[in-house]
DNA sequence: GCAAGTAGTTACCTAAAGGTAAGTATTGAG
DNA sequence: CTCAATACTTACCTTTAGGTAACTACTTGC
């Protein structure tokens, strides 16, 4: 109210609107553990995402300064993403959701479903 | 292919797909910081947002059992929104954010404008 | 001259998300 | 009878996002 607008007074929304979207902080967190990877590897990891999903959320990522990108003119061209010193700040976040996410997809399983059986599939 | 779809071996996509969304990890963070919200104090501290996305994250983050509703029949009711015990466990992952996008605010503010004078607003 | 291979880009179309505004319930005040 | 207050809900419409497929560039191999 006083020196800045109001939803910009909380660094959270900034963010947020950098990190967010759909695949962006899966793809912060492949980055995160395998380092380096190029277009078509990240890709590969992630089946339901197209071509065009992907360009833009790695274009995002980089002109947020999160990741870096590798352009190597060889034929065929090849092209390698990493996290940059800003993107490798996540680390911990991404783990402490990582590990969050384990346990809760453990506890999950404990309590809809028998381990062995699958039954959440069948509705 | 075994025992599970391979798009729900990672725990990842799952806690994503709860969290994620516009306005999720936000109201999250407030409910986290804040303890306890009336439906109309979450949205007075989120500015853009209208009643009808507002309800729909709730009631998503209330069908993930990562908030508890607590609704009063008084006239005019009351409905108070808080953190369940699983939501709580986000709560490093939240300030761990959080103080990474504070950090990243720091820096910003240093590198593209001076800290005593608004320019960012100018436009 | 055509296929293959990588990492895109572009155009077109559809599906989903979100905005706006009005309606709902309840009861006391006027 | 209507207004006001809170917390929605619903209908309708617009905007945006995302999918699909074709095209680009460049060189090797046939």
């Amino acid at each position: 109210m006083t020196a800045r607008n109001d939803h910009t007074q909380c660094p959270m929304e900034s963010i947020l609107g950098q990190i967010m979207g759909p695949w962006t902080p899966y793809i912060l967190w492949l980055l995160d553990n395998e380092k380096t990877l190029r277009f078509g590897e990240i890709a590969a990891r992630i089946p339901g995402i197209s071509a065009k999903v992907l360009t833009d959320r790695l274009r995002k990522l980089e002109a947020s300064n999160l990741i870096h990108r590798d352009y190597r003119p060889t034929v065929p061209p090849t092209v390698s993403y990493s996290l940059t010193a800003r993107g490798a700040e996540l680390h911990s976040v991404l783990q402490g959701l990582n590990e969050v996410a384990i346990r809760w997809d453990e506890e999950d399983r404990e309590t809809q479903g028998a381990p062995d059986t699958e039954t959440i599939a069948a509705g």
